[in-house]
DNA sequence: GTTGAGCGTT
């Protein structure tokens, strides 16, 4: 939530969404308020922060109430050195006022770039090169990290790749009656969520991987077949004198 | 305790 959800969300209405990236962990929005906040009129200011740990996911997104003032606390605060590390400040893509746009598009309300648009474009046509910026832009910090988080991506498809593995045939051999539908089922991200949970599911893995713990057929449950054949097939099938003298207590204990 | 591309909730 941010600093200022007193009640949860403000109600503003035209409010333009600042994201403040490449700024430490340990910034807060108290600490970026009164950087933004002495260049305009700060709505909200909100950080995400990670659920499991909790900690700043190093970004911020701070709502100007006017765009001219956001646009100069880009300008202004972009590349300002905060706790040690530079923060980059740039209009969000996301927010109550990239939704306008968003809205726009669906409807007519866009203004289309014939000519008089030209004339006012300064959010999608504001360029700051001449600052020189590039040197710092991205800096030389960017390697390493992005193997961790791939790395969680690469697993993931891998594994619901492999869980396709076993797709293919089905797939290719209903897809003609029913593809959306097989495909629907398949790519159900309830069930993607339940196997990424369990890990394994025992359905798959018991085709998957049962030739080595699957045992001998000749030695296959008795009881079960007696129950899924017919009794007296198997009784004379299987040679039931042997049996019965074998396995037939009653046979030796008169006897003794 | 670490990390450094990105786009948001309580």
């Amino acid at each position: 939530m941010s600093r200022f959800g007193r009640s949860g969300p403000p109600p503003i209405r035209d409010t333009y969404s600042l994201l403040v990236l490449n700024i430490t962990f340990r910034t807060t929005a108290d600490d970026l308020f009164p950087l933004f906040d002495k260049y305009g009129e700060v709505v909200d200011i909100y950080i995400p922060r990670d659920r499991r740990t909790g900690d700043s996911r190093g970004f911020a997104f701070v709502r100007y109430k006017y765009e001219d003032e956001a646009q100069k606390a880009v300008d202004r605060l972009d590349g300002r050195l905060v706790d040690g590390r530079e923060m980059m400040v740039q209009f969000a893509k996301y927010g109550p006022n990239a939704e306008r746009i968003q809205k726009g598009r669906i409807m007519e309300t866009v203004p289309k770039p014939r000519g008089r648009s030209r004339s006012r474009s300064p959010r999608r046509g504001y360029r700051d090169d001449h600052r020189g910026r590039d040197s710092r832009r991205r800096s030389r910090s960017r390697s390493g990290d992005r193997y961790g988080r791939d790395r969680y991506r690469e697993r993931d498809h891998h594994r619901r790749s492999r869980s396709r593995s076993t797709s293919p045939d089905d797939y290719k051999r209903r897809g003609r009656d029913s593809p959306s539908r097989s495909r629907s089922r398949s790519y159900s991200p309830d069930d993607d969520r339940k196997g990424g949970r369990d890990s394994l599911s025992p359905a798959r893995r018991s085709t998957s991987r049962s030739p080595r713990k699957t045992p001998p057929p000749r030695e296959g449950s008795p009881a079960k077949r007696n129950d899924d054949r017919s009794p007296v097939r198997r009784n004379d099938d299987r040679s039931p004198v042997r049996r019965n003298d074998d396995r037939s207590p009653d046979s030796r204990s008169p006897s003794t």
